[in-house]
DNA sequence: GATTGATCATAC
DNA sequence: GTATGATCAATC
């Protein structure tokens, strides 16, 4: 199998999509060429990027959707042994600085989340790396009480960012999208404002979807 | 066990 | 350095 091309429309994503259903990592790393990790815990992003290379996503560092003339979203879903999703799943960078657009429908968070092929795969730890198994793709776009939830918790972020309240803006803010520290380490930061208009600086930061969240969308999608 | 804050690898 | 792909590991 060689990587796909870009993927002309969502039919020719899904069919390709659904052509994993079954495969394993290794497999698929095999087919496709990729160097497998020495060590899968330090390989964070491996199997994700795996998952696009299969897909024909391209493999840059824009911002903005996988697919961007599909604009769909891919994102890879791992499960743990009872079939829940095991992380929460990350979203995109939240700039603290201010350059959060006020309507949740111009935000990036939305931008990435309108329309999103989750890519289910186990990730429970007794199965080795290499053996773990794509599961059964699907198309999600949320629906009004899913982008309600989101928006709200949206306006709820970027009301503390907007007054420099960041000191109350921890992952406990919002029901179904969070923030959270993305860096490298600790000693990176981004510009931010206090609460008198000054400007400084903070930890950077991106939306995060809590992992009940995700719990729910699977739920519906296969109405266990 | 679930959550939060910290961190890993890679591309550009 | 900033974006992408996330999971790790300490703590609640």
């Amino acid at each position: 199998m060689q990587p796909p091309p870009l993927p002309a429309n969502i039919q020719a994503l899904q069919t390709n999509a659904r052509s994993l259903v079954g495969r394993s990592v290794g497999e698929l790393a095999r087919e496709l060429n990729q160097q497998p990790p020495d060590q899968p815990t330090r390989a964070k992003g491996w199997t994700g990027r795996l998952i696009e290379i299969a897909l024909g996503a391209p493999a840059d560092a824009a911002a903005g959707p996988d697919l961007a003339h599909l604009g769909i979203e891919l994102k890879s879903l791992p499960l743990d042994r009872s079939g829940k999703p095991k992380e929460s799943t990350w979203v995109c960078m939240a700039p603290m600085d201010g350059r959060l657009p006020p309507l949740w429908r111009d935000s990036p968070p939305w931008h990435k989340l309108c329309h999103v092929l989750w890519i289910p795969i186990q990730a429970e730890p007794s199965i080795p790396f290499l053996d773990r198994r794509i599961g059964v793709p699907f198309l999600w776009r949320p629906d009004t009480e899913e982008e309600a939830e989101l928006a709200a918790d949206y306006a709820a972020i970027l009301e503390l960012i907007a007054h420099g309240e960041l000191a109350h803006l921890d992952a406990r803010v919002g029901k179904a999208l969070q923030v959270r520290p993305k860096a490298a380490d600790g000693s990176q930061t981004t510009l931010s404002w206090d609460g008198d208009g000054c400007l400084t600086t903070t930890r950077p930061r991106g939306f995060y979807l809590r992992r009940g969240f995700t719990t729910r969308l699977l739920d519906r999608q296969f109405a266990r």
